[in-house]
DNA sequence: CTGAAAGCGCTTACAG
DNA sequence: CTGAAAGCGCTTACAG
């Protein structure tokens, strides 16, 4: 509605003063800046973010962009990290751009407009995989970012790592004391990092407890429910088959719980069902499962911290976060 | 990276036809377009978007706020629409700014920031109430908005409206003939307009089917899961409990189920449960729900259009449009 | 068909 | 402590 312009003429002083008084600097009469403060409060007056942006080349926003498979699977995980990314974003004044692919390519061309166009100083990335062209990209073009998980594309960035090895090895004592010696792991995509790390915490428990590693007993899915629904028919099909499943995600968990059901088997007495993530839709879902919780809203806070920081030209506290789940343990596993 | 500048100068050009000729002025040189265009593409010239915005007066963005309570249900629901926003929106080179209110107040000021500031062109809106302050508060800012939902304040916007009086028909003729007579209805937070519509056009349906209407069978919950639990474990109790429970949305209808399992109904045969929305997290979760489905994605999308018309003052085909939801029968009424 | 120039609304050295 | 002025990178009437 109303500019700068109109804000200085109500009080007969110039713009640059105006500009001052409300930005906080330190070289205004107390007085003045009350008043102006005052008036543009009164005049419903905000700075025009294009024309601040245009002036301090930086565009006081952030991008998120939800990778094309968001949709099927774990949007209660997806919701509460943008919900966390917007909450601290908003307290800084600064602003998230969200945007979905549904290609690579579309991501990296979304990517590209907005650095090009300058549209964001920085970017929050999710979903981490082993060899990843966005920590690729994005290193190349000069943007900053924070992710969720450390690729191995030799690049060194600020980032939160989640480490599940002692909650794997609490979950895997927890399924022993409840009888639940023969244990599978059902993992997701092998490229992710959340696969390849939740695999290996799986079985380095193992190995802690002297339980040999069958690599038959580790299959992948594909992170959805049905992909868990599928895999777990397979496993409850074997002539051996196991009676607790480990799942790379609580999505995963869930087509197991169906698959288990259909198995007339008793939940968490003849099988016991776990998962990752901790995302569960409430706790009056029918089988509320065991699961390694991570605190999703809050990791996504620290990353917009992080990047803020860095936005900010100032230093960083640290580069490597590490974030421990927490073990759930619900009826899914014995209770 | 680069600027118009930059362009111009590689090509020994005048930025004021680059610029015509990236954004498809007729009065361009057909040679010279396409120099330009292969050119900045190849310097990886975009616009500056804040320039533009200044210059152009418009913000290329729409905004979107998360309602306080989008963390706690509903999730994939706004999921699958931010996702439908997003994408119709990166179509026509909008992006979508997104926040998350904790409260009334947060949201109010968030508006405030973006329209003051402009920030965003337009504003799309969700769960729309009775009497909803932010028809009223846009409409006085005169910020262009369309919404799904009419809310009843005397202003006339552009909207969708769910119109789900024959799917109520369908679906309660569908549980008469499975043999559930004693039908209850848990409703939502009252002044919604979700709430109001769908209490009436369960109401309505029961009456067209010569069943007396008891207010004691239609209480309130407050749309989670856990709402839906306590609501129905006290429907449940009553003396004559109702053998079939209709809720206002798939969540509540969640905790329905948890609630009926533990009394250790046999779901489909002794109760029948129903939701609305239609947004199950996955085919094979444990039990799949009798819903009224809506196609979320596209009616975020239809929002898009009508919002984008708007905003580039087009005229508006439809200033109302009608989606009717599609019944989707489980084994949850009986298959 | 192309170019020179104004101006969108700010912020920030610079001068006083 | 305050103001005049430059300039961020565009778009778009206007002139030729």
């Amino acid at each position: 509605m109303s500019t700068i312009k109109d804000v200085a003429k109500a009080m007969n002083i110039s713009i640059a003063t105006v500009s001052r008084a409300l930005d906080g600097y330190d070289d205004v009469a107390a007085e003045t800046r009350q008043r102006v403060i005052e008036t543009a409060q009164k005049m419903g007056y905000s700075p025009n973010r294009a024309a601040r942006q245009l002036r301090r080349q930086k565009a006081e926003t952030v991008g998120f962009i939800l990778p094309a498979n968001a949709q099927r699977f774990d949007e209660p995980f997806f919701m509460e990290f943008i919900s966390g990314l917007g909450d601290a974003l908003s307290e800084q004044n600064f602003d998230l751009l969200v945007a979905n692919a549904k290609t690579e390519e579309m991501e990296r061309s979304l990517y590209e407009r907005w650095i090009n166009s300058r549209k964001v100083d920085g970017i929050v990335l999710n979903r981490i995989q082993k060899q990843d062209w966005r920590v690729q990209y994005l290193t190349n073009a000069n943007m900053l970012f924070t992710a969720l998980g450390k690729s191995q594309d030799g690049v060194e960035y600020p980032h939160i790592r989640i480490d599940g090895a002692q909650g794997y090895v609490e979950l895997v004592q927890h399924l022993l004391a409840n009888g639940f010696s023969r244990m599978a792991f059902i993992g997701g995509h092998e490229n992710l990092i959340n696969h390849i790390d939740r695999l290996h915490w799986f079985q380095s428990a193992l190995e802690k407890f002297g339980i040999p590693v069958d690599s038959k007993m580790c299959p992948s899915a594909d992170m959805t429910s049905t992909g868990g629904y599928i895999v777990a028919g397979q496993l409850l099909a074997l002539p051996a088959p196991p009676n607790a499943i480990l799942c790379v995600n609580d999505e995963t968990a869930f087509g197991v719980l169906h698959a288990a059901h259909e198995h007339r088997l008793i939940i968490g007495r003849e099988i016991a069902i776990a998962g990752f993530d901790g995302v569960q839709d409430a706790i009056h879902t029918e089988y509320p499962i065991t699961t390694l919780k991570i605190p999703v809203s809050n990791v996504a806070r620290q990353l917009v911290y992080m990047l803020l920081a860095m936005i900010n030209g100032k230093p960083l506290a640290e580069r490597q976060v590490k974030i421990e789940p927490k073990l759930i343990i619900t009826e899914s596993t014995g209770g």
